[in-house]
DNA sequence: TCAAAAGTGTTTGTTATACACCCATGT
DNA sequence: ACATGGGTGTATAACAAACACTTTTGA
């Protein structure tokens, strides 16, 4: 990621102007979810001009005339963070008369999740212009933010146990003990490892990489890959994923 | 519901122009649902002037400067059906750059579930202005409305087995035969009656009203109401509703 | 007395939970 | 050898599914 990618990513956030080409009095703004260690992040942008100097936003933009919804988030995310093709789904619409400064703005928020190996960025590296921070614990955020973060850290873990989207928080090939880790720190909750593995396992939805961990001081554990394709399969014949 | 109230409805949504005073290019529009007897419903509009005549339509209509997302969702609720304080939640925004005619409309749509009891207007009372359609039978809808509504029923079918939303549909006072079916509604499916009497009645979420059915030619059911404060207890133990 | 729905009981197989235990590996 | 996590086994209790059955009531 250039700084210029961020400094582009920021400057469209700064409240007016808005660029020219945009819809007026909407905008985008993006939650995106990592797990670094067995800590669920969020990625926040610090503002480095305007008004709002030093504040900590979610990461968001303008829409394009000719650009659907979801290529306006996909497009402020890819800017953000080089990520092309992240799971990213709608949160919902915020809209509340003065939510925004000055003038009317209805934001449509999106969440994505990504894996760190695919952006790697810990806490620190950046740490004047975007930074990941414990989804639990976050500082002050601008306008709504925070409550678009708590809304989306609800929906986050209702979905979380509902259907297979957790996956997309771990690198492609992950031990089951990551896998559980993933749950214990969405979810806030300690999980029984023996009874965790065999619920995964009858699923019937991971499949073994014929693979070990390596370098561990330990026992290296099995790799799994998420398997899509069954996922599919199941879920015809009235599967329905649930932890 | 006068007729007044639903050609102001009706007026709202026609394709330009716009009423001053709104915000432009961001639409509401409203997938309201309903439980007759026992299928599901749609209670959809049929546009009687403009291009679009003969066709249609979700009720909808534009935003008011100084109005909430979720007010205008009720004011349009309210204007077309008298109720006042409806289950209305999001569903999601509808953006495609070309999903509104000749200029760019974002739609932020809203669910809402109502209780026959409170507007008990059935199919063809009014057909020639609004009128509840099978919810999974409806003709052809006017833009995108028919993916609005099967991303609607989609979502319903997702939370009614996760939440306890599903006695919106029904009157305050139920039997258990009613919720049955109205399960049995939704997710187009048989259940087998004492199996799903008993799980119901372990959820501690039915107050019996003490209280029987009146006029009917059997056996008379015992009346249950759904018990919200029990649920909002149960859920902070870390309850979880799951059908 | 019959139909229609209310409501109960029981059997069987499956799943969840808790927890004891052994295994493999790097330091 | 020991710490660390990998991975298996098992007893118990809770639950789900299937379905046979009795009860109540109005027509």
């Amino acid at each position: 990621m250039t700084s210029a990618l961020i400094s582009a990513a920021k400057s469209n956030r700064e409240p007016f102007p808005v660029p020219e080409g945009t819809l007026q009095g909407l905008s985008i703004d993006n939650l995106i979810f990592g797990l670094h260690g067995s800590e669920l992040k969020v990625l926040l942008i610090k503002h480095g001009e305007g008004i709002r100097e030093g504040e900590w936003a979610l990461p968001g933009g303008w829409i394009k005339q000719n650009e659907d919804l979801r290529e306006a988030a996909s497009r402020l995310l890819r800017d953000l963070t080089g990520i092309s093709h992240p799971y990213l789904e709608q949160l919902k619409a915020f809209g509340k008369v003065d939510r925004y400064p000055a003038e009317r703005v209805v934001t449509i928020t999106y969440y994505a999740l990504i894996s760190a190996d695919q952006y790697p960025l810990v806490a620190g590296f950046s740490a004047s212009d975007a930074s990941w921070v414990s989804a639990f614990d976050t500082p002050a955020l601008v306008f709504d933010h925070k409550e678009i973060l708590t809304y989306g850290i609800q929906l986050l873990q209702h979905q979380v146990r509902h259907k297979p989207i957790g996956f997309n928080l771990l690198p492609e090939k992950f031990t089951l003990l990551q896998l559980q880790e993933l749950y214990e720190a969405i979810l806030n909750i300690k999980l029984d490892k023996p009874n965790f593995r065999r619920k995964f396992m009858k699923m019937n939805l991971l499949t073994p990489c014929n693979e070990k961990q390596k370098g561990v001081a330990h026992r290296a554990a099995n790799l799994y890959r998420f398997d899509k394709d069954n996922y599919s399969n199941l879920t015809e014949q009235g599967f329905s994923f649930e932890v």
